[in-house]
DNA sequence: CGATACTGAATGACCGTTCAATTAGTTCGG
DNA sequence: CCGAACTAATTGAACGGTCATTCAGTATCG
């Protein structure tokens, strides 16, 4: 879900594309202007046309971000809750999770570790987690209404859950081990079979 | 506990302060060697005395820090499991956040989402969790023995508890709401009393 | 022709680091 | 006990490099 989809056909989206491949190769911290302007095809004034300034290339990379998260929660059945909750799991905290997948994290964790000092980044960080948080709520609720859920607060529950989600991500990139998330999805999984899902 | 303790009395001791105090300020990004000076008493060029290049004074900023939890952690009596438990939480998550303190998690929120390209702080931040878990498990375990814990797996519980905890600091961090960890925690502990303690 | 897209070179700020020079502290022979 | 010799601690000024950003100018195209 947080790869790159197709091939980029406007210039926002070549840009997008160029900062997405820098983010991956650099991390945030080293990623310079310099390095997005060379993983795109023009030059980096050309940034500068299109953005104020590197602030703003990267909160519009976020919007972008954004979007697709959200195209992607909304392609997921809504029709059997159980189902439901696994395929979000599984978009947002795959296990194993791929090479680039994993590098892509690693720069997304340093860009919410900056957002407490950015009001632009912080804005969208919120916006991405409620996203996810309220994802998570709905399916909880639905399956409450099915009776195959326990009846859990669904609000608090999504948020324990989502918690856990940037807790195993948060901790297998800090430590630089992509196999850490895949001991955490168990225990949420086992988790979710004691305390929410009614039977297996 | 990971607020400041007395005054310093050593020049390591007044270098990590003045480290400390320039990442609360400033953040772990917006850190410069000068920053660090500028808290200091004495010169900029004395720190490259002491420390070979700015990550071997981070490094060991960190190692200090680690100290630091281990003393914390000893000083909790372990005759008690639930009361243990109760101690640690309170210790490394707690809700509600003072204000230094959060400013302090934020940069270390920071510098751990740089030790994936970092070999020294990756070392210290995997030996610093390891130290979290380690006595997490050996509280479980504890409780497990005398009866007053349900015969939970102490090491998958106790990483499930350490990746909630560093999931509701991340969270809340690059929310910059500490309030956020209160929710967090009240979440918890309901599963702690769910899951884990025998009885209320 | 006018506007939009695009470029390369230049600028100034800051950063980590070095170093030659100074001061403070310690050791030790007379 | 004194001061000379030596080591450790400390300083301010300077250097080279990178970074974000600007700008005057060129190409493209409707």
């Amino acid at each position: 879900m947080t790869d790159w989809p197709g091939e980029p056909s406007t210039t926002r989206e070549e840009m997008m594309l160029a900062t997405y491949r820098a983010l991956c190769e650099y991390g945030y911290a080293e990623t310079s202007i310099q390095r997005i302007a060379d993983e795109f095809d023009k030059s980096k004034s050309l940034l500068y046309y299109h953005y104020e300034d590197k602030e703003a290339l990267l909160a519009d990379f976020l919007r972008f971000l954004l979007e697709q998260l959200r195209t992607g929660l909304e392609s997921i059945p809504d029709d059997d809750p159980t189902e439901a909750m696994e395929r979000i799991l599984d978009a947002l905290l795959p296990a194993p999770m791929e090479d680039e997948e994993f590098q892509f994290r690693k720069a997304l964790v340093e860009i919410r570790s900056q957002a407490p000092y950015n009001d632009v980044y912080r804005e969208q960080v919120a916006r991405s987690d409620e996203t996810i948080r309220a994802g998570l709520a709905a399916t909880l609720e639905r399956g409450i209404e099915d009776g195959v859920f326990h009846p859990v607060d669904p609000e608090r529950t999504a948020t324990f859950i989502y918690t856990s989600m940037v807790g195993a991500t948060h901790r297998a990139v800090s430590l630089d081990d992509p196999d850490q998330v895949v001991r955490d999805r168990e225990m949420l999984d086992d988790y979710l079979r004691e305390s929410v899902y009614r039977e297996e």
